[in-house]
DNA sequence: ATATCGACCTGCTAGC
DNA sequence: TGCTAGCAGGTCGATA
């Protein structure tokens, strides 16, 4: 589901309502999710308190504090295509939970993901995420400073790929998926289909503004709906409503009115104007 | 280095 | 009504 912005919007709205918080139940579901050490990860965060929350890529960080522990432990919580993090005042089971944290208070924070795709992981310390195999490799942060005019044009430079793929890719840019390439790629007047390699540095500057500022709007507008994604208290996102492109296949273009076109790129939908995209 | 699959999963919708 | 095929905000790995 999520790309940065409704990650993003979560990371907020989490740090809005468990700041400070201890963890005092920990519950999983029997499902399996692909992280051996998760079960001592999960046991060593007992009784933790929530010292901060942040966002890498798309992946959603959760830094604990606990008395036995000089560091801060990480919990990490990657949503998938399906995955949802809430934040309840009251624990009401439901289908597809696979982790629940409870709070001193009764509150709850919860990992409901029907897919499965998303994934749970536990790290020691800061270092440890750092040299995972997960964030090790990761890209550039599209929203930093070092998402600078030089570092974009030296990564489009370097790839003879189709330009959207590697706006999606995460060892070279983090956190744009399906929706925002295209959406991006509409704002730039670039086809989806042309190689990274023959963007020109203008177009590549207006492209790296066009990624900046989809994904701002979109954190504005708390994100995209279109299944799953919801915020931590469970309000449906606001930028589906502002898709030029995505999704609107056959539809006109609303800026010449020619109709969308939709073509598979890496086996992923990919929705533009051949009249405004060159 | 890139492209193209398939895998991992469940659920929803369109079409018969 | 009920079946099936196809599709879905993501990543990872194998193969040509």
């Amino acid at each position: 589901m999520p790309e940065l912005p409704e990650i993003e919007t979560i990371v907020r709205g989490l740090k809005e309502n468990i700041l400070g918080k201890r963890i005092i139940i920990i519950n999983r579901s029997d499902k399996k999710f692909r992280n051996p050490d998760l079960e001592n990860g999960l046991s060593s965060i007992q009784g933790a308190v929530v010292c901060d929350i942040k966002r890498r890529a798309k992946y959603i960080l959760i830094y604990l504090q606990t008395e036995a522990k000089a560091a801060e432990q990480i919990l990490v919580i990657h949503l998938g295509m399906s995955g949802k993090l809430l934040f309840k005042s009251g624990y009401d089971p439901k289908k597809h939970d696979h982790l629940v944290l409870g709070l001193a208070n009764g509150e709850y924070i919860v990992f409901n993901d029907p897919r499965r795709f998303g994934s749970i992981m536990y790290f020691a310390n800061e270092d440890a995420l750092a040299d995972s195999e997960a964030f090790g490799k990761l890209g550039i942060e599209p929203l930093d400073h070092e998402f600078t005019d030089a570092a974009f044009e030296r990564i489009l430079t370097s790839s003879s790929k189709k330009i959207k793929s590697v706006l999606m890719d995460a060892s070279k840019i983090v956190g744009v998926g399906n929706i925002y390439a295209s959406e991006a790629l509409f704002e730039a007047h670039i086809s989806p289909q042309r190689r990274a390699s023959s963007v020109s540095s203008t177009e590549g500057e207006k492209l790296r503004i066009a990624i900046i500022n989809v994904l701002k709007d979109a954190i504005n507008s708390g994100g995209s709906t279109l299944r799953d994604y919801v915020r931590v208290g469970g309000d449906v996102g606001g930028f589906q409503h502002k898709f030029k492109v995505y999704g609107r296949k056959g539809q006109p273009c609303l800026v010449c009115g020619a109709p969308i076109e939709m073509v598979r790129i890496e086996d992923r939908s990919t929705f533009f104007c051949s009249q405004c995209q060159k």
